[in-house]
RNA sequence: GGCUCCGUAGCCAAGUGGCUAAGGCAGCGGAUUGCAAAUCCGCCAUCGUCGGUUCGACUCCGACCGGAGCCUCCA
């Protein structure tokens, strides 16, 4: 509980704390300083929605709701915007395909995507601006860049000119005329081939908008560009993306915007390691590359590549009909950020058994507290952490390396490990007092501090916001019942001493998987995972 | 070929120029239990290879081996 005393100063631009975050364009982790004391303006890359979100689409917004997380926990006020990409040529392509038109189809895959995101508990995105709905301030955007002389029409194209840009390639340290450029069919429209595409004349029957250069579309980059700059401004905070977009998506943003603007589009650039299928068979995608030669010393060279390239690229739904979304959460946040992570049925398995060990300790407080954790009111500001870490406290400290952790560039896998220790410590205080056998006052209030302290803490990954759904439907209470009655009989049994019967009982429910638990308190049962 | 990055225990995965190299899964031993389960306690790595810098490196530098990403629209 916030002790909340009158004395807090009046300005809260001192008490922030101190965030490293490593920044693509510097290779290194700098001190987050933001553009307006106290505000932070954030923009992910969001999807192409022409087809159904896959795993490695989720990665982003967890990790930057995440990031959203912890900065408005400690203070900060957060906008965070994600876009929609919803023309393109890909939209176009699948689209036809199918019979559709573009509109229908965007606004399906997208319904998709929010489906996604609020199954892993990405509630945080404030604005998802759609391309579609900005194609004024688009093309207004490419206007200054021609009036400025970066860029030029060509034949009904809008071309960025590269050349123009004397710092093109910073982002991602590349020279220009090393680059090989978007080739095809507009090559011989462009300057010269590193230039791309701002501006897109529509072909007969693809969707297009009235523009200075004729009827067409936006090219791939410009909309970020231009809606970060309506919603954010020429100059926000923190700007993100998968490794992948580094280049030429990103680096190309910088050049639009930084070219009209004059000034840094984003102060920090943060890019998520990409998602690689592994490990399990078959699901892996990309052919065996065969060295024929003889023998490799390595059995099985383990291929990964990464799951945008893979056939393993399942639609994220039939994910979800075979993980709970908590362990696909747990297990996207257990790797740092910046590394790829491993991907497939065991990791997400063995995510969620360690899942189990959280859950197994909220049924245990309840049951001794009569409160369930997920009702637990606690601290939604880190404020006052001083008052919180009396000296010599275990579980004070582990909240401090917590918040370290997370300080340190959103080391989100230390955060866990800090918590994982968390939760031995409230068991081993729970064991030592006994609070399951007497429930001495004091010792209660303190495991409900202490659960409070755990659901703040989880609550700023993320992670059990809410109950888990009984999955069960109709059926629920009525196996309820019965185990009920079960139990009771094998108790009677125990009490007779007929071990036999009591353990027949639960081995058999056993390979019904249902696993039996004789506590101090009773006998609880339990699905297993 | 150019540009990034990674290689830590059976598996996954943090981290550091010198102090006991986090945490999870699996495993082993103990406490507890009628026996289990759960919980707690304890055990389980010298950090890809070879050189170099340094009083001292797993942490810095170089080479090599292995892996990943980007160099036309993939988050």
């Amino acid at each position: 509980m916030s002790t909340n005393d009158a004395t807090t100063p009046p300005a809260e631009a001192a008490g922030l704390p101190a965030i490293q975050v490593y920044n693509t364009l510097s290779r290194e982790k700098e001190p987050m300083v933001t553009v307006q004391p106290g505000r932070v303006g954030m923009y992910l890359c969001g999807p192409t929605v022409y087809k159904p979100s896959h795993i490695g689409h989720m990665v982003g917004p967890v990790i930057f709701d995440t990031v959203k997380r912890h900065l408005s926990y400690s203070g900060w006020q957060v906008t965070w915007v994600v876009n929609i990409t919803d023309v393109d040529d890909k939209l176009i392509a699948e689209s036809s395909r199918r019979g559709i038109s573009m509109t229908a189809l965007a606004e399906e895959m997208t319904a998709d995507y929010l489906e996604n995101l609020a199954a892993l508990g990405v509630t945080s995105i404030d604005e998802m601006p759609k391309a579609t709905d900005h194609i004024d301030t688009i093309i207004s955007f490419i206007e200054g860049l021609i009036s400025k002389g970066f860029a030029y029409a060509s034949d009904g194209d809008v071309y960025f000119d590269v050349q123009k840009d004397a710092d093109y390639g910073k982002l991602t340290n590349r020279s220009v005329d090393a680059m090989q450029g978007e080739g095809g069919s507009t090559a011989d429209r462009k300057r010269s081939a590193a230039d791309f595409a701002l501006w897109k004349k529509a072909k007969d029957g693809e969707p297009s908008w009235d523009s200075p250069w004729g009827p067409g579309r936006p090219g791939w980059h410009i909309e970020c560009s231009a809606m970060s700059e309506a919603i954010l401004g020429n100059h926000f905070d923190i700007h993100g993306g998968g490794l992948d977009l580094v280049f030429p998506h990103h680096e190309n943003e910088i050049a639009q915007s930084e070219s009209l603007h004059g000034c840094p589009m984003a102060s920090y650039w943060m890019h998520n390691g990409l998602m690689q299928a592994s490990g399990a068979s078959g699901k892996v995608g990309g052919r065996p590359r065969d060295a024929d030669d003889g023998e490799a010393a390595s059995v099985e060279a383990q291929t990964a590549a990464k799951i945008s390239k893979s056939t393993g690229a399942e639609p994220f739904k039939q994910l979800l009909a075979r993980h709970e979304p908590e362990a696909i959460r747990m297990l996207l946040l257990s790797t740092h950020y910046r590394s790829p992570i491993h991907f497939g049925e065991e990791p997400l398995a063995e995510s969620g058994r360690a899942l189990e060990a959280f859950r197994r300790l909220f049924a245990r407080s309840e049951r001794i507290s009569g409160t369930s954790f997920y009702n637990l009111p606690c601290r939604t500001r880190r404020e006052g952490d001083t008052q919180i870490a009396a000296a010599g406290d275990e579980a004070a400290a582990l909240r401090t390396r917590f918040l370290a952790a997370m300080d340190d560039d959103f080391n989100t896998a230390v955060a866990i490990a800090s918590l994982f220790d968390y939760v031995r410590v409230v068991n081993k205080y729970i064991d030592q007092h006994q609070l399951e056998a007497t429930k001495p006052e004091a010792e209660l209030a303190r495991l409900a501090a202490l659960m409070r302290t755990l659901r703040e803490l989880t609550g700023v990954l993320g992670l059990f916001l809410e109950a888990p759904q009984a999955d069960g439907g109709a059926d629920e209470a009525l196996v309820a019942g019965l185990m009920e009655l079960v139990i009771e009989i094998r108790a009677n049994a125990r009490k007779a001493k007929d071990f036999a019967t009591a353990d027949l009982v639960r081995d058999r429910l056993g390979s019904l998987s249902i696993v039996l638990e004789d506590r101090a308190d009773g006998t609880g049962w339990s699905r297993k995972a």
